[in-house]
DNA sequence: TATGAAATAGCACATTTATGCTATTTTTCG
DNA sequence: CGAAAAATAGCATAAATGTGCTATTTCATA
């Protein structure tokens, strides 16, 4: 067995192999620092246990499921300091089945976490079995955002610029360009802050991730 | 020698305990996560050395000069994860000798800060290094907008334009955009949507007005 | 299977932002 | 009083936004 560790920051990978070595003996552990790298291992082992903290990776939703799905038998663990609900609901419910803990979560909780995945089962901390209990969001009807729209919203929404989204996802300037436009028209705005708005009172973006 | 682990993470405790525990042998590592239990180890050991993350132990830092002050023998390593310039040239300049590191910082940039740390010597990281060759801001204090500067940041978060804000106050657009540049300039900020971020915190703007 | 919606990508251009400068007048305060 | 901010106003420019178009590919489904 493989483990993957693919965190910016030294010192959590520290901790978490301060964690996982006594509680996988003989398995591997490797720590990749950056998304090219954690590609290239992943390719070298594409049924490696991924922990993964995907808000220091700078990584985009997309991406994210891409790589799940281009190598479908790795199995990954978020392990991030703050996710969002709206990402959580994005991630579980698009069948892809990720175990999720927090850097918050308490040492046992993160063993417990890390042993699951492991022998290739699931974990779920509070939050994210919480999204995943409350389902498909009701909804009532009128949200006629798709979902690349509701996701490129929701990074309008931060304050990202479009070449930084095209940039993330690696696609054309053009096409968020065209995604914008569209969502603009579909919210019948016309600039950023009514679209910020609009994304506040629909949910696609809320206080805490704002003010982070 | 006792370190006193300050932070609310479980997995960082446990990361700077792996990397502490070769560094320091025989020397006793204490865990808090609360402001609480730190005050009462550091009244039980009031030479130890505090490894702190400022950001997640919800502290101001009128509270953390408090108790630098009231134990003078501790030792301060703050340890975070993002420290605003702001912040650090309020410590820093204050007199008290801190220790920066932050969590983003390398391996061994962290070992080298522990280990000067357990010697009494201050580590500096890069941004801490460069504020205090900085030396003292022009403005001593903190919340230096001025009253015009804080009357145009408020319009500014609620989406007006350069434009806009200069017709409706009967001005020169070269005006706003001076008081723009200003405000960004003290706010340390380069673009509207971090404008905007800081204008919630200050309460210079709140959500009922925003959603209107 | 065909129709349309969605996602992709491009060109062109006016407007706005963000930032590099300078400079005068007014206010504030030691 | 006199120095230091603050408020006012300007020029210039790179970058980004907002919007007018067109066009291909993919995919769901009526």
């Amino acid at each position: 067995m493989v483990f993957i560790l693919a965190d910016n920051q030294d010192i959590t990978r520290e901790g978490v192999r301060a964690l996982l070595e006594p509680l996988a003996p003989g398995d591997s552990i490797v720590e990749t620092s950056s998304r090219a790298a954690l590609m290239g291992q992943l390719a070298a082992c594409p049924d490696a246990v991924v922990v993964l903290d995907y808000t220091l990776f700078d990584m985009s939703d997309i991406q994210l499921m891409n790589m799940k799905q281009r190598h479908p038998q790795s199995l990954w663990l978020l392990f991030s300091d703050e996710l969002s609900r709206h990402f959580l609901r994005q991630v579980l419910l698009s069948g892809q089945a990720f175990g999720v803990v927090m850097k918050t979560d308490s040492r046992s909780d993160i063993i417990t976490a890390l042993a699951k995945a492991a022998r290739g089962e699931a974990y779920l901390c509070d939050l994210a079995a919480q999204v995943l209990r409350e389902g498909v969001p009701a909804q009532g009807g009128q949200a006629c955002l798709t979902a690349s729209e509701r996701l490129i919203l929701h990074e309008i929404a931060l304050g990202k610029t479009t070449k930084e989204i095209a940039y993330a996802q690696n696609l054309s300037f053009h096409t968020i360009n065209a995604h914008r436009r569209n969502i603009f028209r579909k919210l019948e705005v016309n600039n950023v802050h009514e679209a910020t708005k609009y994304a506040f009172r629909a949910g696609i973006i809320d206080l805490t991730e704002y003010y982070i």
